[in-house]
DNA sequence: TTAAATTGCCAAAATAATTTACAATGCAAG
DNA sequence: CTTGCATTGTAAATTATTTTGGCAATTTAA
């Protein structure tokens, strides 16, 4: 392992960055609800985290409060969408029109957060080229050519596990530098690509690995 | 924060639990691939992980490999699912059958490794009741009765957002210890509930934190 | 019988994350 | 304007986690 952050810049924990989009979350709701201030204390009740992790958290981007106050709601959402990057938009694509595939594409939640699925693949073409609006379905032989055209700088990918690894090095190899997998795969791309996983499976069973044991009392 | 570890046994940390389940995933399919025996070296390869990261898990648990060999396959998977709980079949009920409820109920990743979804419940129920299978779909009214009746112990919630922590409450009052939880929200339980979230969209804000970076080169 | 491979484990070191504590500041009430 | 309360930001201390290095014990294979 070699030291890669000795560049000056106070390295920022990957948990700070996770908990970042949940303070974003609340304090939309918050703001939804027309409260305009808050302090790290009530937001910390909120989210069931203590005051001084919020005040850490946030001290590693700047100082967005004022003593004997807390934090202006509409501010601090301002900044934090700013760190995140999620002040602007991004173009995704999609790989894989199956059952999966289909609910992620139809899913109405991305588009509000600035996420956009702007081309969809599947080596099915003509099955799947209904319902689908205004995104025409194209064959995977395509994507290099459209990721790079299109300007798409993350990949969605919903495909069978024993095709997931093949698609996620053509999407490397076409550009992309985040991909989202849903495939139950360990995927392998190289450091430079930010990967999330979203896998139910593996969730459930490290969630039983907690509830055999409650379990043994019954 | 209390500490509630002062037991005797050694507290297994959390990040080695969740791992457990990719050794399980990765060692099922070597086993597939007819391959009997692996050292730590060989599995910290496909897992991009040290090997003396693998062997310090393992030994939360117990003795599994053989010196000079390595580990069986077999004999190992059997006792990681036995340590995970995952060796048994577990009951779970599904609320929401909106779009995303009926790909988690059609989703045939579930049930290969035991966790059979068992019921189902929405408040629109005659809407939902076709293309289900076995399963008749309930009304939410019936969340409590169906849940002791049939003892199931894992609720998986696809409901919309505003109808989550209510149905998270319904649930606990009804005597699950496991929320599978795909709401965008940050749903409340008391501590003896287990619960995971999915959430494609946290984890696409916490990527770009770092694709941004990437990107102003461009 | 010997050499090579590999585990299990310990202890040490390094790294990361969380909590504590408090000075500094801002606000509100009088 | 002054006083007292609330609250931030942050340094320091603490706690937790991860990594590393090393090696005796054991197994296999030559």
């Amino acid at each position: 392992m070699q030291n890669n952050k000795t560049i000056t810049q106070v390295e920022v924990p990957e948990v700070v960055v996770q908990r970042l989009p949940i303070y974003v979350r609340i304090l939309s709701q918050l703001l939804e609800s027309h409260i305009e201030i808050i302090s790290s204390h009530q937001l910390g009740e909120l989210l069931q985290i203590t005051p001084a992790q919020i005040r850490k958290d946030l001290s590693y981007f700047g100082r967005f409060g004022k003593q004997g106050r807390g934090y202006n709601i509409q501010f601090l959402l301002d900044e934090l969408r700013q760190i995140l990057g999620i002040d602007r938009a991004w173009k995704a694509c999609l790989i894989g029109l199956g059952r999966l595939g289909r609910a992620i594409i139809n899913y109405p939640g991305f588009s509000p957060e600035g996420f956009e699925i702007v081309a969809a693949f599947d080596n099915n073409v003509a099955q799947y080229n209904s319902n689908l609006g205004t995104i025409t379905v194209q064959s995977m032989d395509e994507i290099a050519h459209t990721v790079k055209e299109k300007n798409i700088s993350i990949g969605i990918v919903a495909v069978p596990s024993n095709q997931a690894q093949s698609v996620i090095d053509t999407l490397v190899e076409s550009g992309i530098t985040g991909i989202l997998n849903y495939a139950p795969i360990a995927p392998f791309a190289p450091k430079h690509i930010v990967m999330r996983n979203i896998d139910p499976v593996l969730s459930l069973q490290s969630m039983t690995f907690y509830m055999k044991e409650n379990d043994e009392i019954n």
